[in-house]
This record gives C-alpha cells, sequence and structure tokens, in this order.
DNA sequence: GTAATTGCAAAGTATTTGCATTCCA
DNA sequence: TGGAATGCAAATACTTTGCAATTAC
C-alpha cells in the first residue's frame, strides 16, 4: 500500500513536470506511516525532530500536493485544523468523531450512499462528493 | 417565526442576566430576516448600510449568542468561512452543497438519520449531532 | 451605581505568498 | 543551465481579546 501511494505520487510529479525532491520523499514517508487523520501541525512537529530544517510551508505545499495527486484528501472536522487522510484507490468511509476524546472512527454504509444519491437526484443533483460526520461519545468517554 | 425567535433569544438574555441592547436588536433582526446560511461577513455587510458604527467584534459575539440560546447554528462548509443557519425547534437537516455556484439546499431523510444512530450504536457512541453534506452541481450548473 | 456591552485596535490562529537561494532534470 | 522547490519571514484571512467609554437595569 505504501509502496503503491509513493508510485502514485512518484508518477503524478513526473505527469506534471514537477520534482522529485529530498523533502517531498521524507514528508511522504512520514505521511504514510502516520495515523489516517493527521493535522498539518502534528505532521510538522513529527517532521521536525528528525528534519528540524524542514519548513512549514513546505509541509503545506507537499500535502495539497498529496491531495492534487489522490493519495491524501483534506478534511475538516471543525476544530479549526485542517486534516489531511489517507485516501485508497475509489475508497470512501465517514466519521464517527469522539468530541471528548477526539477519537475519530471510519465506517462505510452502503445503505446510506445510495439513499444520498436518491435525495440528491429528487433535486437534480450531480454528486461529486459528500461528507458525513457523526459527532458525539465514544464509549470509553460515556463513562 | 420570527416573533417566536425574538422571544426565545430576549427570553434566554433574562434568564442568563444579560442586557437586552440596541445592537443586538438590531442585529437579530437581520439575521431573522436574512437567507438561512449568512456568513458573518454576509451579515456584516448587510448590518453596515443602515448601521455603519456596529462593529465586526459585536457581530461576532451576538452571533454565538444566537447560537448558545439555540436560535442558531454555527455551520462550516470548508470555505474557511463561518456561517449561521437558523434553527427551528428540534429541527434538523442536511444540505445539498452546488460547488459551482454556492447554492446551499436543505433536506431532510429520516432513513439515513436512523441508519446513522445504528452505525453509532454499533460502535458504542452517543451521537450528539451529526453533519451530512453533499457536494456537487445543481441542475442548472451542470448544463 | 454597577456590571454588562460596545467599538476600536491590537493580538491570536491557521494558512499563504514573495523572494533570494538551493536543487533537480 | 534553467525552471522548480525550499526556507524564511512577511503577508493574509478570519476570529478573538483587552480596554476605556458607554449603556441597560
Amino acid at each position: 500500500m505504501k509502496r503503491v501511494k509513493k508510485q502514485i505520487f512518484h508518477d503524478y510529479i513526473a505527469k506534471q513536470g514537477l520534482k522529485s525532491t529530498r523533502q517531498r520523499d521524507i514528508i511522504l514517508e512520514a505521511f504514510l506511516s502516520s495515523e489516517r487523520h493527521l493535522s498539518i501541525e502534528e505532521l510538522y512537529l513529527k517532521l521536525r525532530a528528525k528534519h528540524p530544517n524542514i519548513g512549514y510551508a513546505t509541509v503545506y505545499r507537499t500535502l495539497k500536493l498529496f491531495a492534487d495527486s489522490g493519495i491524501a484528501r483534506e478534511m475538516q472536522f471543525g476544530d479549526g485544523q485542517t486534516r489531511y487522510e489517507h485516501v485508497g484507490e475509489g475508497e470512501h468511509h465517514d466519521h464517527l468523531v469522539c468530541t471528548g476524546c477526539g477519537t475519530i472512527i471510519e465506517f462505510e454504509n452502503e445503505t446510506i450512499e445510495t439513499l444520498q444519491n436518491e435525495v440528491a437526484a429528487a433535486h437534480g443533483f450531480l454528486i461529486k462528493t459528500h461528507k458525513l460526520e457523526l459527532y458525539g461519545l465514544c464509549a470509553r468517554c460515556q463513562r
């Protein structure tokens, strides 16, 4: 999976006439070996440990490239921090967000997706993406 | 409806030992007679026309009060602008957002809500709120 | 009268941009 | 070599905060 995504990214870079750089590789490796929902700051801090000379701007720019190449997706959970999540081929899932501890759980539900498309069709919309987030307390935080 | 919400807000203000001010009334009136999904800037500009001396900070603070009182809800559609929408009693709805022209259409679907609760229950979550947004092109923008 | 509210400007966040220097193809 | 990428600092966009003056109860 990691290998595949690296390949996808490098192909994208090449096709766009962009350059493969040491920083991009470092950031890619760090991103791919991180948890699935990473804020930019988290990634930056993680990188800084080993590569103190990588700039914040480079992390921002590189994450946008990841999103453009299709290996990552930009997310907002309303806490004012942009997060990026890994994207697999044609994969889509939604989120359960614990407002207590911040845990994010992914889920998929085909019936919901089908109903969404029906709603959209009823309004003449052509859906490109969607976002479904359920906010509440996870089992642990309910205690 | 407008009358009811004004009442709710005034009751809230009174119960909290806060004060009813000219500015709050002006902002409330402007908010209630606006479209349902209003960015703070839109409301501020609208107000400025008739009341050039109302400050941005007051608008921010007052909108938060509206949300606290239950007559408005804070929303984020990922464009970096916070919006507030009107909230009716116990009402909830989701959104179809046209990425072409920015139109926002509201909808409700009980079956989807039920499925959401099932998903949450399966993960031991207690849901407090949720956000479902479908992004795509409206009928007009598809042409 | 007193505590809350206002309006302004300054301070915070999160993110983007300009630019000289460095690096890759 | 030449255009792209980097790292820094400055700029931007949105929102919050501090504070003296004002206002509501």
